[in-house]
DNA sequence: CAAAAGATAGTGACTAAGTACTATCTTTTG
DNA sequence: CAAAAGATAGTACTTAGTCACTATCTTTTG
């Protein structure tokens, strides 16, 4: 059998792809680096050529995550932004729907304690994550298409919340493909809460 | 210095609190039975004298805490349900801010691969939820208390989710005072989701 | 009722199985 | 052929779990 050596950038790339395959099958807790190098098929001690550290493995994870979402709801383009919000809905449970490791692994570096520059970037994600979420919902209400007293700050922490409810109930019942389904339930919902015109 | 021989019920209710009170300040996961151990001033062999493995203490604290989460929502008692729903948001609010090494550890137990006690007793606490969150809605929609065409299953997926929002807004920023706080305002946002008559 | 006997809780040193990470040698590739 | 990627075989350390023994508590019995 013929070794095929990647490049540096390319065997990183697939590491974080090996650890996000991992992470849907398993507690990303309990990903050893075993693991990931047998996934790739390569040694163990080869992630260490690429990688200082396995912390670094899940910056790296992390960057990559936070770059695939905001691009995915950056994406969004309308002139309604009640419809906006919609798709970035949609984009949000598609994602995770697509990459179910991803969640797992966003919770398991929000446990952890003290600032590592993952738990960092996972941080800034969901700042301006936050701030886009702002941003569509005051243009919405100056526009009149949601209740004038809406409360956006909770409005904001909500749309994130329903996602999480999701997500939770699909890892609890195994099921990830009731998500898409269930979501525009909710979502319309969520438009009765804000007080959307419809 | 004196020793204190606990009876064994005694030791295991000591040995869940210590596992709650270690989840508030580190990674379930990383939580050993050294450490568990050394918070209640015993050697880490003494834990295995009462649970046959580590695991069996995980079972018995998610036994311990869905006794505890649905001893609090039953509680309430009104004859408005919404109310009741308040009051469940509320108590369930409080519960996750009095005990704020539950939330890590509910979520740890949800990321374990296949099904261990913990993870069904878990199961079964959140049907057992999502079954008083149904009665509610349910009444509540014959009392046209709200809107009469609800979507009484994904209202109470939201119910569940807003808290869970909550939960990681806190744990981002480290602070767990803002949820009450907050809560009631997401509250606010739910009713009127759900098309409830003010 | 006090002392012996038995039962139970806790100790501390150990083990076996991992873990991340490294040093050195080998293969691939431009 | 030289530089980069991977293999091999380690190191040093951590972890859940074991076990023979000891301290403490409870029950029996002369």
């Amino acid at each position: 059998m013929k070794r095929k050596n990647l490049t540096s950038d390319e065997r990183k790339a697939a590491t974080v792809e090996a650890v996000i395959a991992l992470a849907a099958s398993s507690n990303p807790a309990d990903i050893t680096t075993a693991q990931i190098g047998s996934y790739m098929d390569v040694t163990q001690g080869a992630l260490f050529r690429h990688f200082p550290s396995k912390q670094e493995i899940w910056t790296a994870v992390m960057d990559w995550t936070a770059n695939q979402l905001l691009a995915r709801i950056d994406k969004v383009e309308s002139d309604n932004p009640l419809d906006e919000l919609e798709a970035m809905f949609v984009a949000h449970v598609d994602f995770v729907v697509t990459h179910p490791g991803i969640p797992p692994i966003l919770f398991g570096e929000l446990q952890r304690r003290g600032k590592t520059p993952a738990k960092a970037l996972l941080q800034k994600l969901m700042a301006e994550y936050g701030v886009r979420l702002s941003t569509k919902l005051t243009r919405a209400k100056s526009a009149g298409l949601i209740a004038c007293d809406t409360d956006i700050p909770a409005a904001a922490i909500m749309f994130l919340g329903i996602i999480q409810g999701l997500v939770m109930q699909s890892m609890m019942t195994g099921n990830s493909s009731m998500m898409r389904e269930m979501s525009t339930r909710l979502f319309n919902i969520y438009l009765g809460g804000i007080g959307a015109k419809m």
